[in-house]
DNA sequence: ATACCGATTAACT
DNA sequence: GTTAATCGGTATA
């Protein structure tokens, strides 16, 4: 069984490191002693409260961005369109909200349990080619923000596939026009040619 | 209290 | 290419 990853690759400053290092990570969940996991293989940065695509822009501290203000190793999941949990990994020390969303992830264990969830059986890449899928598959719930990815939790993050710098790949991030100018940001990675990247409109 | 909308997805035409 | 599903967050009053 790999190492989780430790507190200080998390409390980085630079979110969009943090994003990028993501990608061959292995996203871990063990919930009941059913244990289930994905190679990350899309990421996007979001980049606090500079950050017109981020739900901490301007400061904005609600009850729902608090988590973000926490300190980095923590889990952000929130409820988008009413039916679909995201996952974010919040990075950087305390008081600076910032966040990386995992937009996909390559099924690796417990290919049985996530095809139950998703109630898809047979379905490989399929469970995990989108932020809204990958949290279905792996059972990630808003009900798990705020959740150290640390010691002791059912959610979390090891080490997984080493990637080579010319395997990554990177561009703008999906569904933030509204974010003006900071949508044109080149804060979206992916492993390049992966089958399991999301194939969301506008890629 | 009310109105509008979103870091999406699957099922349509 | 288009649209319904579905509800918490946010702004306005």
């Amino acid at each position: 069984m790999a190492k989780r990853l430790s507190r200080s690759f998390y409390l980085r400053d630079d979110v969009v490191t943090v994003a990028r290092e993501l990608l061959g990570k292995k996203l871990v969940t063990s919930f009941d002693g059913r244990r289930s996991a994905g190679i990350i293989v899309e990421t996007e940065a979001y980049a606090g409260i500079i950050d017109r695509a981020s739900h901490a822009y301007g400061d904005r501290r609600t009850r729902r961005t608090e988590v973000m203000y926490g300190e980095g190793g923590l889990a952000y999941v929130y409820l988008c369109y009413g039916l679909f949990h995201l996952f974010n990994v919040v990075a950087g020390p305390r008081e600076t909200p910032l966040a990386v969303l995992v937009r996909a992830i390559a099924p690796a264990e417990g290919l049985a349990l996530m095809q139950s969830r998703c109630q898809r059986p047979g379905a490989t890449m399929e469970l995990g080619n989108g932020p809204g899928k990958l949290t279905r598959a792996l059972g990630i719930q808003t009900a798990h923000t705020g959740m150290s990815l640390l010691r002791g939790s059912p959610v979390w993050i090891e080490e997984g596939l080493p990637l080579a710098e010319e395997e990554i790949a990177s561009g703008t991030r999906v569904g933030v026009a509204y974010a003006l100018e900071d949508a044109l940001l080149p804060y979206r990675f992916w492993v390049r040619d992966h089958p399991a990247v999301s194939r969301a409109k506008g890629l």
